[in-house]
DNA sequence: AATCCTTACGGTGTTCGTAAATATG
DNA sequence: CATATTTACGAACACCGTAAGGATT
C-alpha cells in the first residue's frame, strides 16, 4: 500500500494547499473530492504524519515540511520533460524571451533588432515576468533565454535557486540608487548610504529586482520594513508611487532617472550594483545561442 | 497509459545507468528483469524519446539529459521524507556529523569533546565523507550537522549546490596554502600567486577541498591540468603524492604544515581563503543546534 | 441545514512475475 | 550458442468515481 510518494501524490498536496480546499484543488486538477482525500490520505500513510488540518485546510508542522520541498520538486519534473521535449524537434521558428521588470534594456532590445533582421526571424514573444518567474519558465522551457536582474555586490553573481542545470552569464551591471520623491530633503544629496535608510518608509516590490527582503540580506540588518507593498512588473506605477511619497524604492540609475516626480540618489555604501544576468538551460537551442552571443557581456560565471 | 513520470521509473532509470545492465539494476531494485524492461519502456512512451541504448547499456542523448535530473529529484524526495521522518520523534541520543577532509579542525573536535562531557551524550558519530556527500547526508538525514570546506574568495560563502532548505554558517576561514616537495625550487618563496602555476603539475583531487575544477573556475583559466588523480579522504596520502613530486596539492596552510616532506607556501594572489562551512537543515534536532553553537563562527549567510 | 471531507465499494486499468520469444555478440 | 532484453499473458493490486456516511459551522 505504500508507494513511494507519488508525483500525482504531491501534486495534488499542493494543490489543496494553494486552494485551501479539497474539492477545489480536485475540481482544478479534474479530479473527484473523494480522489483528492485518497490522495492526501495516501500521502500522510506513506510519510507516517498527518500533513494537513481540515477546515479549515491548513498544513501541519510537517505538511509545512513536505511544502518546503514539493514546488521545487515538481517544478524540477517539469524542468526535465522539458528538457527531453525539446531535444530532437526541428526547431521552432519561435523565440521566446522571459525578461524581469527592469532587465530588458536598450542593449537588449537592440540584440533582439539586430536578429531580426539578420535571420528573417519569424516570430519572437517576450515576456515580463515577475523575478521568480523566470528562471522558472527557462527551466520549463516556456522561455529560450531568461533576463533576470538584481542586486548583488559588484562582479558578484546573482543568488539564483539552483533548480536544474543553467548556464547563468552576466550582461549588465549598473550602479544602484534609490529613488525619492522629487522634494524630499535627501533627494539634494550626491550619493546615500543604504544603512542610514533602515529606518525610513519603504515599499515592497517583491516582483521586482530589489525585494526588500534581499536588501536586509546584502546590508545584514533587519530594517527596511515595508510600508506598502506593490505586486507586478510595471515599474511605472512603482515609481507614481514614491513620487506621491508612499515610500522609497531601488532601482537601477540609469532607469530610475527617467521617471517623473522622481530623484534617482546613487547608493554610495555598502557597495553594491544592480545587476543583470543571462540564463538559458545548458543546451540552448541555436537561436536562443544566436541571441545570447548578441547581447553584451559584462563578465562570467556558470553553474 | 502515459503515467506523470512515476518516481519509481526514475529510480530504475538511474539503476539501470549505475549498472550498465537491466537485469543487474534488477536484482538490485529487488525486481525482475521483466518489470525493469516494463519500467523503461514505460518512462519512454511517457517522454517520448529513447532514453537508452541496450547491448551495450548506455544513454542516448535524451537519456543524458534526464540523468541531469533525476539524482537530484532522488535525493531531493528523499531529503524531504526525511525531513519528515525526523520531525516527531523523540530525539535518538546519537548525533552524526559529516565532514568533508579538511573540515575537521581542532576546534571542531573541541566542541565535540564539550559536548560529550556537558550533556553525558551516549553516543556521537564522525563520518568523513567526499566533499560531494556532505551535503547529501545532511539533507537524508543521515546526519544532523555537516561541515564542508573549499575554497573561496575571503568572507564569500562557498558555492553549495541548493538541493534542499539548509542552513549554512562559515565556521572557519584559514589562509590557503600550495604543498611542495621539501625541495622544490619555489618552496623557499614566501609566498606564490595561483596564476603562475596553471602549467605546473597538479594532482586532481576532487573529493577534497580543492578540486582543480574549482581552481580553474576561481582563476577563470583552463589551466591547472591534472597529473593523477587522488581519490578519497585520505590528506596524509594525498600529501605524500605531493612528497613523491608527483603534482602540486593545495590546502589549508596550518593543516598543510603538518605533513612531513612538504613545503607549504601560502597563496598570494588571487586573494583566496580555504574556508569552511557549518551546514544543517533549516530545522535541525536540539542536540545538532547544540553542538553548532558550541562550534566558533567566522561571519554568517543563509540559503 | 448546508457544506465539506471521509469511507465503502465496485469496475477499470495498471503492475508485477512467469515463461516463452527474440535479438545481439 | 550464450547472454541479455523484449513480449505475452494472467493474477493481484491500485486508482478513480459513485454514493453513502460523518463531521463541522
Amino acid at each position: 500500500m505504500l508507494m513511494s510518494m507519488d508525483t500525482h501524490l504531491l501534486r495534488t498536496f499542493v494543490a489543496v494547499l494553494e486552494h485551501r480546499s479539497f474539492s477545489r484543488a480536485a475540481s482544478a486538477l479534474g479530479y473527484t473530492q473523494s480522489a483528492v482525500s485518497q490522495h492526501i490520505a495516501a500521502l500522510e500513510a506513506d510519510l507516517g504524519a498527518r500533513l494537513l488540518e481540515r477546515r479549515p485546510v491548513a498544513p501541519t508542522p510537517a505538511g509545512t515540511r513536505l511544502m518546503e520541498h514539493a514546488p521545487a520538486l515538481l517544478l524540477r519534473l517539469d524542468a526535465a520533460r522539458a528538457d527531453i521535449a525539446r531535444l530532437p524537434d526541428a526547431r521552432p521558428a519561435r523565440l521566446t524571451l522571459a525578461c524581469s521588470p527592469a532587465a530588458l534594456t536598450p542593449a537588449v532590445a537592440q540584440a533582439l533588432a539586430q536578429l531580426h533582421t539578420a535571420t528573417r526571424l519569424l516570430d519572437a514573444e517576450v515576456r515580463l515576468l515577475a523575478r521568480e518567474s523566470v528562471l522558472e519558465d527557462v527551466l520549463t522551457a516556456r522561455a529560450d533565454l531568461g533576463l533576470v536582474d538584481g542586486v548583488a555586490a559588484p562582479s558578484d553573481p546573482l543568488p539564483l535557486p539552483d533548480l536544474g542545470p543553467t548556464t547563468t552569464r552576466a550582461a549588465a551591471e549598473q550602479p544602484l540608487a534609490v529613488l525619492f520623491p522629487a522634494g524630499h530633503p535627501l533627494a539634494r544629496r550626491r550619493s546615500v548610504r543604504l544603512t542610514d535608510l533602515t529606518q525610513a518608509r519603504w515599499i515592497d516590490a517583491p516582483d521586482t529586482a530589489v525585494p526588500l527582503d534581499r536588501l536586509r540580506a546584502v546590508c545584514r540588518t533587519d530594517g527596511f520594513r515595508p510600508r506598502i507593498r506593490h505586486r507586478g512588473t510595471d515599474l511605472h506605477g512603482l515609481a507614481s508611487l514614491t513620487a506621491a511619497d508612499l515610500g522609497l524604492t531601488a532601482l537601477p540609475l540609469p532607469l530610475a532617472a527617467t521617471f517623473p516626480g522622481i530623484t534617482a540618489v546613487p547608493v554610495e555604501e555598502p557597495r553594491l550594483v544592480h545587476r543583470t544576468e543571462l540564463i538559458h538551460t545548458a543546451h540552448p537551442t541555436a537561436t536562443a545561442q544566436q541571441l545570447a552571443d548578441l547581447i553584451p557581456r559584462h563578465g562570467e560565471a556558470a553553474s
